[in-house]
DNA sequence: CGCCAGGTGTGCACTGAGTGCCACGAGCGC
DNA sequence: GCGCTCGTGGCACTCAGTGCACACCTGGCG
């Protein structure tokens, strides 16, 4: 029945807009009562993502079964692959559904307010291992926020791309740049630094000399 | 006459609740016929944030009067106070405001369209100065988005002081987190940066021999 | 003065989303 | 058979939002 309606809605909604379709159209093409269709749908805008529930939930169950030894923003970029994984796991109705909501600034609110829950999970799940950290509130809401817009910029190219793009290829790489400014190699440092300050990034494995040399250019001390 | 619309309607949204409040009631107390609240407001939402329209055009001049010489990222900072400006030009209807937002989910879900319009104007404007760079497009969608989150973040917290708190010193802080993770010192460096990384943020005026003693104890060479 | 043009406010009827209520029928235990 | 519940459908209602036409007012022009 949910999939009756999910399919005669999507057919109708392709062939003649989201806007241009009543409720009362999609279940006289599914066959179904009018009231039949917001016993499974809140809202008509709900129909265009059916799996996002349960997605979350899964989110949410994904991050409560974290270990207190597992590396947080590592934790949160994990669990936005499960969103990718969603949406990769029927590529055609994915595309299909971002055209549709890149179209029409309702489902492109409605879709918002879904990113919005997604986002407050992970940020809660940050705040909580950040708990007696310094900033860690704001940290936890800042990281949340960078690891869903790169996971968004990512799964967006894919998207447009209409599927041939390697998705997780692309999402591994956007998280790798967030997980690079936010990673546990230097938060405390980070946090309410100064403006007049010099960053330097360095591999393990580099030659000493050579840190130094670039830390004395960085600093205008050469 | 926009003044008297959005007076009678907080009065009756703060004494009865939004949802509980009809357009009809709304003009009926206003005095003035529903069909001009359509006119002066598209939406029954939109009576609720009259002035971000305004605040976005702003922002938008604001980010299209920069130079080239401008720091991109230190821009958007700036641009991002002047959302917090206005809000603090009104603190009793703003945190007013907030409690119903809190309160309403279909007003969230509004609040975040009105967001999610400031973020792209940020956005977009990065692109424009990252094009060309590795990962300009992602890194401006991120560096956006984690300064929106961290000026969500600081605004919250000083609503929910009731607007006593210093609103500028707690946005200053929070986008001076962001900054320091994304500031102009090492973009070009963190940007797809393996796992085994040192960073180490150092202060421009700090001893030389101080900063050296400090790598070189992160790299583990001591 | 008469007339006209444009803007602003209003009344009315209509569409369509969403809700509450009740009735019907199919399964199922007793 | 009789309850019973549960999924479904039908009906009427509220309310947001829109299109249309009309009234009014104001200012310019002959």
């Amino acid at each position: 029945m949910r999939d009756a309606l999910v399919t005669a809605a999507f057919q109708l909604f392709l062939e003649r807009g989201y806007e241009q379709t009543t409720v009362d159209d999609i279940v006289a093409l599914a066959g179904v009562g009018r009231r039949s269709f917001f016993r499974y749908f809140p809202s008509k805008e709900d129909v265009v993502f059916p799996d996002h529930e349960r997605c979350l939930a899964d989110m949410t169950a994904f991050l409560a079964a974290s270990g207190e030894d597992d590396e947080p923003v590592q934790r949160v970029c994990d669990a936005a692959r499960l969103v990718l994984r969603m949406y990769a796991e029927n590529p055609a109705f994915s595309v299909q559904r971002y055209r549709l909501t890149k179209r029409v600034p309702g489902l492109r609110a409605y879709e918002l307010s879904v990113v919005w829950r997604y986002e407050r999970a992970l940020a809660e799940y940050l705040r909580e291992r950040f708990a007696g950290r310094r900033d860690g509130i704001l940290r936890a809401d800042v990281i949340a926020a960078a690891v869903v817009a790169a996971h968004n910029n990512a799964l967006r190219s894919w998207l447009r791309s209409d599927g041939r793009d390697d998705a997780e290829a692309a999402v591994d790489h956007a998280l790798g740049c967030v997980r690079s400014a936010f990673g546990t190699a230097a938060p405390q440092r980070i946090a309410g630094a100064a403006e007049d300050v010099v960053v330097v990034v360095a591999r393990r494995d580099a030659p000493l000399w050579r840190v130094v040399k670039e830390i004395e250019s960085q600093l205008g001390r050469n």
